[in-house]
DNA sequence: TGTACATCAGTGAACGCGCGTTCACTGATGTAC
DNA sequence: TGTACATCAGTGAACGCGCGTTCACTGATGTAC
C-alpha cells in the first residue's frame, strides 16, 4: 500500500479548503477545477481521484465548514444565556468579515449558487444554517423552547440577510449602516426576551 | 427612419424582461445570450444592437425591476403608518413567491451573482434595496426619522434574509418556519415601535 | 539491511461542447417624390 | 396614390477560448523477501 491513507485524506482536505476560498470569492460556476487544483498545488487530472464530479465538491465544502463550526463551538464553555447569543451575532456580523471574503460563512457567500444546484447540495446548505440557528437556540435559555426556536431562526435570518446585503451593496457606508441596524435588532431580540422571561 | 423608435424600445424591454425571468431562475453566468434572445423570440446576433455587452443587461434588469416597484407604489394610496409597513413585509415574504421564482425580487434571487460583478451592477442592486427600505421608512410614520431609517433597514434585511434562506434550504417545512418567524418579527418591529412612539 | 515489486496518487494531453462577441448580410419599414 | 430608396433591426455563420471530464502514463511510496 503506497502512500498512506492519511496522505490521501490530507490532499482531499487541501482541495476542499482551496475550493472553499475560491468559491467564497468567485462562486461555484465561475471557478474551474483547473483553478481549484492549482490553488491546492496540484494538476487538474488528479481531481477525479478524489471526487466523482464538481457537485460532490460543493457538498464537501459545505460539510467541511459546518464541521469546523461545530468544533469551534465544542471548544467553547457551555451555553450561558442570551448574552452569548448576542456575542455570536456580533461575531457573525463583524465588519472585518466584509473584507475577509475567503473566511466568510457560505450561507452568506453562495446562497444563489446553492439554490440552483441539486437537492443534495441544498441539504448540505441547510445543515450549515441549522448549525447556526442551533447555536442561537442553545443560548436562548430564558425562553420556552418554541419561542427560543423562533427567535433563533430570526437571529439567523437577520445575520444572513444583513451580511448578504452588506456584501452586495456598492456603498460601504450603507453596508455598515445595515450591519449596525441588524446588530441593534439582535440586541433588542436577546435583551427583550430576557426581560419577558423575568 | 424605418422601424419606429417605439418598436426598438419595445424589443429592448422584451429582452430585459426575458433576461429577468431567466436570471431569477438560473443566475447570471448560467444563462447565455442565446437563451435570452430565444426567450424573447429573437436570434443571438441582434443582442448587440441593444446592449454593449452582457453586463449592461445586468444593470438594465435591475433598473427595470426597481422602476416597476416604484410604479406599483405610486399607484397606491399615500403612506398610512406601520400597518402598511407590515403589509409590505407580508407581501414580500408571501409563500407563493417561493414557487414563483421568475417574479421574485432580484435582491433575493441574485445577490451572490451581483456581488461578483462590477461596481455599476452593485450600485443598481443597491438602488433596488434603497427603494425597498424607502418604502418601509415612508410608512414608519410614528418614529423619529433616524429610528424609522434603522427599522426600515432591519425590515429590509429581515425580509431579504428570510427569503434567501427559505429559497435555498432543501426542506420546505423549514423554509415556511423561517418565513413565519420573520413575519412575527416584522409584526413585533412595527407594533412595538408604534407603542414606543405613543 | 538491501532490493525488486505492486500500488495508486498525481500528471498533462486530448475530447466534445457551449460560451460571448463579431460581422457581412437581408429584408421589413417609413419617407420622399 | 404609387414607387423607388435609404435605414437599420434582426439574422446566422464564424471566431477564439475555457470549461468539465477522460485516459494512458509516470513515478514516489510501503511491503515482501
Amino acid at each position: 500500500m503506497p502512500y498512506s491513507p492519511a496522505h490521501k485524506r490530507q490532499t482531499r482536505l487541501n482541495i476542499v479548503r482551496s475550493a472553499r476560498r475560491l468559491f467564497n470569492r468567485h462562486g461555484f460556476t465561475e471557478v474551474s477545477i483547473d483553478q481549484i487544483m492549482a490553488e491546492a498545488g496540484l494538476t487538474r487530472g488528479g481531481f477525479y481521484n478524489h471526487f466523482a464530479n464538481k457537485e460532490e465538491l460543493y457538498i464537501e465544502v459545505m460539510e467541511d465548514y459546518a464541521e469546523e463550526r461545530r468544533e469551534a463551538v465544542a471548544g467553547q464553555p457551555a451555553p450561558c444565556g442570551t448574552g452569548t447569543a448576542l456575542e455570536i451575532a456580533r461575531a457573525y456580523m463583524a465588519g472585518e468579515l466584509l473584507d475577509d471574503i475567503e473566511s466568510q460563512c457560505p450561507l452568506v457567500t453562495v446562497p444563489s449558487d446553492v439554490s440552483r444546484t441539486t437537492p443534495a447540495v441544498r441539504a448540505a446548505y441547510q445543515r450549515v444554517f441549522e448549525a447556526l440557528a442551533g447555536m442561537f437556540q442553545a443560548n436562548l435559555t430564558d425562553l420556552p423552547p418554541d419561542a427560543a426556536r423562533r427567535e433563533a431562526l430570526n437571529l439567523g435570518a437577520t445575520c444572513v440577510g444583513a451580511m448578504v446585503l452588506a456584501r452586495t451593496v456598492e456603498d460601504r457606508a450603507l453596508a455598515d449602516e445595515i450591519r449596525e441596524a441588524a446588530l441593534a435588532q439582535a440586541e433588542a431580540i436577546t435583551a427583550g426576551k430576557a426581560e419577558m422571561a423575568a
